[in-house]
DNA sequence: CTTCTAGTTTAGAACGGTTATTAACTGCTA
DNA sequence: TAGCAGTTAATAACCGTTCTAAACTAGAAG
């Protein structure tokens, strides 16, 4: 697809702008990033590089991930294990997160660059401090998961997570 | 203060119908969380309570926040370590967080449950999610370390964490 | 008020994702 | 093309969180 080389190239433009090596790894752990949009975990990510860089170290992908959320062109998410998933953030955009079975999905809602703007004026205003980014997550249960669990949508009494059960 | 009476009690009340145990170890952490916005992390609850229950259990922490969270009655958030911090949820708000000092402050915006609302619909009509909850959290410099780090407001080019300095 | 039990707490071991360490390696600039 | 600052690889260490099993108890039932 000619946009994904486009992000892709964007992308490595902004590597050199802030005189980071573009190495193969990095070039490669982009590419993936940027053909992929199933907010891997690093686990899924080093798994599928394997491959084509057998000698790809843990440490690498974990450097990689920080080193392209600190440069603002990857985001972080929250994995439902504690652990963290990553997107490629070509286009603004949210996420929505099953309870039940941790699937991240896209939201792009045309409004949501200008909430975005919103909530980071009137933190600055209120707060004094110096606004560089933000996170949106909505949290929920995915169509697959209500049908699984037989969910009536009109109540929502279910939880997860924590040593014993809820009741 | 009369209010933090009324909270706490609100909040007792949520327990009991969910048929859930209104224990001590409960009943003082909650009401740590109702007298304390220093969005405190496990670790500090801990310690803050050792003397009150000299037999406390980290378990018993984790486990009473997370069934808190589950209940809607706290709220997580991020710490800057990729630990967890909390903070008891009596007024629609959100946090903006420093990314040099880890601090978190609270944002009340009169039209935020408007945008949680915006936000949660937006994803529902787009995803068929049935949603929960969500979470916003906005990032920056506090005034403190802007000045500490002599930061020029037109300018923002530091960063964080990562195994290596970035520039 | 007493009994009973499912739910809760405790203490500490175990787990697992992330970071630190250090030696070998290599993009990139001159 | 040489040289080095930056990067990678392999693995050990770290540390926040969860698990386990035995002891305990809040609250329902009689």
């Amino acid at each position: 697809m000619a946009n994904q080389q486009q992000l892709l190239k964007q992308a490595l433009q902004t590597l050199k702008d802030h005189h980071v090596r573009v190495t193969p790894q990095r070039q490669i752990i982009l590419t993936y990033l940027v053909t992929h949009h199933n907010h891997p975990s690093v686990d899924t990510i080093f798994n599928a590089l394997a491959t084509q860089l057998p000698n790809l170290s843990m440490a690498t992908v974990y450097n990689t991930l920080n080193l392209l959320v600190d440069l603002g062109v990857v985001i972080e998410l929250p994995n439902d294990n504690g652990g963290l998933r990553y997107d490629f953030y070509g286009r603004p955009h949210y996420h929505v997160i099953c309870e039940n079975c941790g699937k991240i999905t896209d939201v792009f809602a045309p409004d949501f660059p200008q909430i975005e703007r919103q909530l980071n004026q009137e933190a600055a205003d209120q707060t004094g401090y110096l606004i560089t980014s933000n996170h949106v997550e909505v949290y929920g249960l995915c169509p697959e998961c209500q049908q699984k669990l037989h969910i009536d949508p009109k109540r929502q009494n279910w939880t997860s997570n924590g040593q014993k059960p809820l009741s």
